[in-house]
DNA sequence: CTGTTAGTTCAGTTTATACAGAAATAACTG
DNA sequence: CAGTTATTTCTGTATAAACTGAACTAACAG
């Protein structure tokens, strides 16, 4: 793959532009769509050559898609050169994200939140507004992560299969949760 | 407010540098940080004071959270100034923040998934294996998509107070839905 | 060994974005 | 209507991040 059909590249801009909008390098969400679409692993020839971007810089991103756990190394027989593969279950990869990003940001967030907290409590004269509204939202990010943490545990493939084709059980449950 | 505890010091810093690991303008995100901590609305100069920041750039910020739907104008008898104030309810902050970046980020995504698959679809010689992750993709983003517009219909507190106590009933839907 | 290829690291440059300050506009006051 | 105050818009500058190309290291092949 030295050349890309139309809706690859589509593909490949579109999730570069996605990247940066979330605080994702754009080479790094290009490298990782390149690969996410590709039947086989490539090695970092092929993918700067396909991006036209420099080697050395595919060589960051690819550590950096590695140091999220979204690509892996592979090795072919015969060819000493590193090839890289993407996870493909998307599914998975969006857990994956989502586990990185909280301990990245979500957990340091907390520890900031109950440090804030206890500050202005121990304080001399404490802040009760401030307190009050560091605490929502100390509880906030407590209750997402805690909810989070549920979701995680269920079974593999519960989720998919829920959203697939659950409305109907899900709207009862609802219904069941809402009148309490 | 002119001058900032050390608690919302820290918080303001650490929303803004929030803010930049999202994709959001560290400024944009400090204002909202600020107003968010604040006991009653702010006017611009004030802003830019408690931050050492430009008022011009107070004032894109405060569009730019407008736009959001996160800030509003307040007007006080006897001041001509606006005032702005920031929504207080975390957990409809972050229904407004989830609305918004669909609306600009993951609705554009879908169209672009769905034209990339059609246009594959359409061409000679379909290339079957990124026509098939293209799709687990599209598939990916709608079910979340629809999950999310399912939540969003709960009743407004139901989240809150599910995530708060609901640990057992919710132990025991997961039971049921991972046996199917 | 020597030449070649793969991969990484680093220094310098480019680019995009954020930001400040000035200028312009608008709204109000007496 | 003149003077003042608030707000926005615009232009140029500063800053931070991304990216390139070259130098370097390592691994291998003949």
């Amino acid at each position: 793959m030295s050349k890309l059909s139309s809706a690859g590249e589509k593909f490949i801009l579109h999730w570069g532009e996605m990247g940066t909008r979330w605080g994702v390098n754009r080479s790094v969400a290009q490298v990782h769509a390149l690969l996410y679409v590709s039947p086989n692993p490539l090695h970092a020839e092929e993918i700067a050559d396909t991006l036209s971007v420099a080697r050395s810089n595919v060589s960051t991103s690819l550590r950096e898609l590695q140091g999220w756990g979204l690509v892996r190394v592979v090795h072919l027989l015969g060819d000493r050169r590193d090839h890289f593969e993407s996870m493909h279950d998307v599914w998975e990869m969006f857990h994956v994200i989502l586990d990185e990003r909280k301990r990245r940001e979500i957990d340091p967030t907390l520890q900031m939140l109950r440090s804030c907290v206890t500050e202005i409590q121990q304080g001399e004269k404490p802040d009760k507004h401030m307190q009050e509204r560091m605490t929502w939202m100390l509880e906030f990010f407590e209750g997402m992560t805690s909810l989070y943490a549920e979701a995680r545990r269920l079974p593999p493939h519960t989720l998919r299969a829920w959203v697939r084709g659950k409305g109907k059980v899900r709207r009862w449950i609802d219904s069941l949760l809402g009148s309490d």
